[in-house]
DNA sequence: GTCTATGTTTGCGG
DNA sequence: TCCGCAAACATAGA
């Protein structure tokens, strides 16, 4: 569920939330696989008495360090959910993880499908090193998009969803940014001319500036859907030009949206603006 | 009730 | 290298 825009959404959330710098007290772990490669025993013990210094993301991950050079690295997946609440509050169901806090609070873990997980590290320069570069960093630029797509015979959807490629994209503002930037999902990347590469660019940042302006995409209103801390709901679905609006007119053209299947993920164009380029290369790339 | 799809990631086999 | 498929799970919607 969540991507880029929607984690760093709730981390901003919890930042200010957080602030001044809070203690834990406590874990308590419902699901233990949640929690990957520690038992609920240990992971309330590394924790307990830890202060929270600040809160930063690398891709999707939510990274939440502590005074003692150990962090708790947080994947929500596709339905996780991070709630701060008041001890009183009915714990759902669906709440696997509490950390308690010193303040009263209790930072809870919501996740319905029970993909999220939570792992400890000292070393997040390890634990990221095989994750692509930051969309919005100075490590991302039109010549970079073009050096990676060079060589590639992936289509462009399965490569903009690959975490070791690009960081932070999922099937939102994939399709969101391949719409913006005219390019079909299923074009292969070596096909892709620099002026084109530096148009996904362009369009890249933008889906997921637009994004984070609206703090994240929410697509409907049950639980298994994006929120951040609080409850509060993201504006960006109504940016959206072609994420699940298929039989609807493309804003571009008046063409219909339609939806296929990319690389085993449902995608949606505009089937007139973006059309599939022909094959350049005979076999491979470069 | 039944069947399908789902915003993520990983691992397997061809 | 790349692709298709399955799995980890639960629920909403048709």
């Amino acid at each position: 569920m969540p991507e880029l825009p929607e984690v760093q959404t709730v981390i901003n959330d919890l930042n200010e939330a957080l602030l001044p710098p809070v203690i834990i007290t406590g874990a308590a772990v419902f699901w233990p696989k949640t929690v990957a490669e520690c038992t609920p025993s240990d992971f309330d013990a590394k924790l307990r008495g830890r202060k929270i210094q600040h809160i930063w993301r690398r891709a999707k991950y939510i990274v939440i360090a502590l005074d003692n050079g150990l962090n708790i690295v947080i994947h929500l997946r596709m339905t996780g959910h991070l709630l701060l609440v008041k001890p009183e509050t009915h714990r759902d169901k669906h709440e696997h993880v509490i950390l308690y806090l010193a303040d009263g609070r209790e930072l809870r873990f919501h996740d319905t499908r029970k993909f999220g997980r939570f792992y400890l590290t000292s070393d997040p320069d390890t634990f990221f090193a095989n994750i692509g570069p930051e969309p919005l960093s100075k490590a991302f630029s039109p010549a970079i998009l073009t050096a990676m797509l060079k060589g590639k015979s992936r289509k462009l959807k399965p490569l903009l969803l690959d975490q070791n490629y690009l960081a932070g994209l999922g099937n939102i503002y994939v399709d969101e940014a391949l719409w913006e930037a005219k390019l079909h999902p299923a074009a292969k990347a070596c096909d892709v001319t620099p002026k084109e590469a530096a148009n996904l660019y362009r369009a890249i940042v933008k889906v997921l500036q637009s994004g984070l302006d609206n703090m994240g995409t929410t697509l409907g209103t049950s639980a298994a859907n994006y929120y951040s801390v609080g409850g509060r709901t993201g504006r960006n679905s109504d940016k959206l030009q072609v994420f699940r609006r298929q039989g609807q007119p493309c804003s571009r053209c008046g063409a219909l949206i339609e939806k296929l299947t990319v690389s085993q993920r449902g995608t949606h164009i505009c089937p007139v603006c973006q059309t599939v380029k022909p094959v350049v290369h005979d076999k491979r790339c470069g």
